[in-house]
DNA sequence: TCTAATGATGAGTAATAATGATTATTTCTA
DNA sequence: TAGAAATAATCATTATTACTCATCATTAGA
């Protein structure tokens, strides 16, 4: 009936625009795309597309279908994947979750020994979910997710691999500066630069700001390092991880402040699921990332 | 590559044992699930059974497409279904998921309504999950959640439908019939009777019991008719949401007792992706539900 | 209005998958 | 432990399916 190469398809024509686009996509001619929508249909007894003019657009039923696709071929092509891995004599594939930009940062720091320890292990970094990363965990999208606030679901464990502390960041000759820690309202009138997420996922916002009710300026951008030459130029101020700080503070007129009087605490945690918590090369990604964990002097 | 009839293979399979009945299962003869499984080993270059005497075991290759075949075929499936659904005129299927006794009692109810009301909708009871009721959201197998503890999780979204409070249900002979509401200490030494669930997910022990540190005899049992059953003979008590419990006083020489001074209250909600919550029959469920809650007199 | 591009269609061919018959093993049982 | 029943593999053959090529009709865009 319906079939991995069919899914295939409605992907392709969903993400090319045009039928000849989608066939050149999957190496195929573009009458072998029709025979197969013709063959679907009639098997299915729907429409799935509408043909307006040269156009096609999904009827409700192609999109039931589509989502199927977006649903199903991630993992099919990700058991492939890993499936080769063993093939080629490697243990497996670990897949490591990201949502958060510092987690993404420390995970920089602990990969490379990681990979060079583990050779017969390939990595792979997803950052781009569907809903979020619970999800990719259950979905089995990712094998590991690395982040700051793990979820309470009982089909999953996670364990808490490295503290840190949120400091702000200013210029070395900023008023602020000398302060042995900031409150919210010093921030009332500074440029905030972060990294473009909802603010409820900033802890920045969530914990200390909000609740006291500032609201300064706020401005987002995607590079980290960018972020951090306008805070060095004195163009706004932002809020990294005490460690990731540091490695700027070194080389750049740049001062961090605790953020209030006890400072913001985290801890990053690896979450697995429960069945593959006892796998090899897991539990020692989980190991090392303990012990490697960046050493804030 | 790898195709839907070769995930259906693996599972059928794994499902019946040998080669000979997987075919039986999938009416096609042995020869040629034969060939399909080496047609496909040679595609992935791997072996994927082992072939111990004439007894098939996976292979590590074998176990991961085996799981990808699991969390795949049933999206599949219901794809089908629904656009089946579509295809017959019908507006869709919404599958509901529930992970407790009462909230399936409690749908029950209002089912019946909303099937006269909503002629076409098809409707769906999925009450076993991989993981857990969230999962089953998020991996789109149910379209809506009826639970008392409704996630978080910000692609979700949830409405109450119907408060309830949680009652003890003893003998009308039972010395502890005449007390206007009975403590932790009451119960030490009562036959407990539940449904068979772990007893974290049981509000009489993670909110009365388990905080005062009392562990009554407990038997678990599958059916809520038996279980009343042996409560009115004396045989134990038993813990019902009040509406429920109400049915079966009316009928039977039994008891309905608060539990602590303030009882313990609940509240069932829906939970829904958030792309679905405008979706016409879905809010009309919802709408329903609430009308048509039960009502307690 | 004309043209290039797109999707649909039909015929023919290549590829794929099914069947039936047969064989080699291997459990199970007597 | 021998024999029967069951199972998986294999081969030859047939049936089915999917693809390509050539062509046509339609349409968006110059």
């Amino acid at each position: 009936m319906i079939e991995i190469s069919h899914l295939k398809i409605i992907r392709a024509l969903a993400d090319n625009g045009s039928l000849t686009a989608a066939a050149n996509a999957l190496f195929v001619t573009q009458s072998a795309l029709s025979h197969q929508m013709r063959y679907l249909e009639n098997k299915l007894e729907t429409a799935l597309w509408e043909r307006q003019g040269r156009r096609l657009r999904l009827t409700q039923a192609g999109i039931k279908l589509l989502e199927a696709a977006r649903q199903v071929l991630p993992v099919v092509e990700q058991a492939e994947e890993t499936i080769q891995a063993y093939a080629a004599g490697r243990e497996g594939i670990l897949r490591l979750g990201v949502e958060c930009h510092p987690c993404y940062e420390w995970l920089k720091t602990v990969l490379a020994d990681y990979l060079a320890e583990m050779p017969t292990v390939d990595v792979d970094i997803v950052h781009q979910f569907q809903f979020s990363g619970l999800e990719g965990l259950l979905n089995q999208h990712v094998d590991m997710l690395v982040t700051p606030d793990p979820p309470d679901e009982n089909a999953l464990i996670s364990a808490p691999m490295f503290d840190y502390e949120q400091v702000l960041l200013v210029q070395e000759n900023h008023p602020l500066a000398k302060r042995p820690h900031v409150q919210p309202a010093d921030l009332k009138s500074e440029l905030l630069l972060t990294f473009p997420v909802s603010e409820a996922r900033l802890d920045i916002f969530s914990q200390f700001l909000t609740p006291a009710a500032v609201r300064p300026p706020h401005k987002t951008m995607q590079s980290i390092d960018i972020m951090v030459q306008m805070v060095a130029l004195g163009r706004g101020v932002t809020v990294l991880p005490d460690w990731l700080a540091q490695t700027y503070t070194d080389r750049l007129p740049l001062q961090a402040l605790r953020l209030g009087y006890n400072g913001i605490h985290k801890t990053l945690h690896a979450v697995v699921r429960e069945k593959d918590a006892g796998v090899f090369y897991i539990q020692t990604f989980i190991e090392m990332g303990r012990r490697n964990g960046v050493s804030v002097a």
